[in-house]
DNA sequence: TTTAAATAGGACAAAATTATCCTATTAATT
DNA sequence: AATTAATAGGATAATTTTGTCCTATTTAAA
């Protein structure tokens, strides 16, 4: 469905979100620790996101990640897809042709495409903030 | 979503169901020029499709590939996507945890559970012969 | 019986994705 | 000012996926 640099990227967004909302910036380190990733690729990841302003990075000592507090209930998981993805997601045919296309759709278009606006709508309207909801009580985790 | 084995893998069944349809065999060249297709390529996930009895092949001169009438509104495209991608579009975890579990779920389970379920059944009530409906008359391509 | 046309399958190559390593840069703390 | 802890980013490596090539085998037809 996703690259793994996408789910690590949402993994990663959902626990710098989680650490933001009580106030503290997290380090690389941290974050893969507790979403359980490969610490240089996850890092490759984050400067992605960061370009993106999907999180915000400090240099230094004392650095790390964070989300402004405002922001974690806008950014939506669909941005993070996006930003790592792209829209292949969202554009692409499911049996692969070009680019799916209504006009000259191939057998599954009509089924493929309720599908995936059911994806996009769902990563549309699914926040950073709901995705730290469960997390602190241990009824969602983002390792296992 | 799929693979590109497996993409090649449906488009190439959908036309070997038609042609079987019509009561003729195809080879492996006419395939790939029908769903623009790699040959060599297409050859690997065919094997892999008659060993699991999806399509029948039939070697030497005059062979090719066909499907028995009888089959062709029996076989599902979910048979074809478990043949060449095995389970992980059903059982795998949308943000990459080991295995989706319900009892420690990641935060979008929910969510993605069911829209991995609405994939799922379209890909269990969808036969070949559903594929096949539309292809004739160019209301429906294999390639573009 | 030979030839030709087809799939089967092993070996290999290319490309994309995933992952690691090292150095540069930045900034807080000592 | 020096040290230390952090991200940025380039280079490279490993793995997986995708794609190619060649030979063996099979079968129909000449
Ligand atoms: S053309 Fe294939 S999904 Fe739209
Ligand atoms: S645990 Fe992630 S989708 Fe079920």
């Amino acid at each position: 469905m996703f690259s793994k640099a996408c789910e690590y990227g949402i993994r990663a967004s959902t626990y710098i979100a989680l650490k933001s909302l009580e106030g503290t910036r997290v380090s690389l380190k941290e974050i893969a620790e507790k979403i359980d990733s490969p610490v240089a690729f996850t890092a490759k990841v984050l400067q992605q996101l960061s370009k993106n302003h999907i999180v915000d990075s400090v240099k230094g000592a004392a650095g790390g990640f964070q989300i402004a507090k405002a922001n974690i209930d806008q950014v939506k998981l669909s941005q993070i897809v996006y930003a790592i993805d792209g829209n292949k997601v969202y554009e692409g045919c499911g049996l692969g042709l070009k680019k799916c296309n209504s006009n000259e759709p191939c057998p599954v278009h009509d089924k493929f495409v309720q599908i995936r606006a059911d994806l996009k709508n769902m990563l549309e309207s699914t926040s950073l903030y709901d995705m730290t909801v469960g997390l602190e009580e241990g009824l969602t985790a983002l390792k296992r």
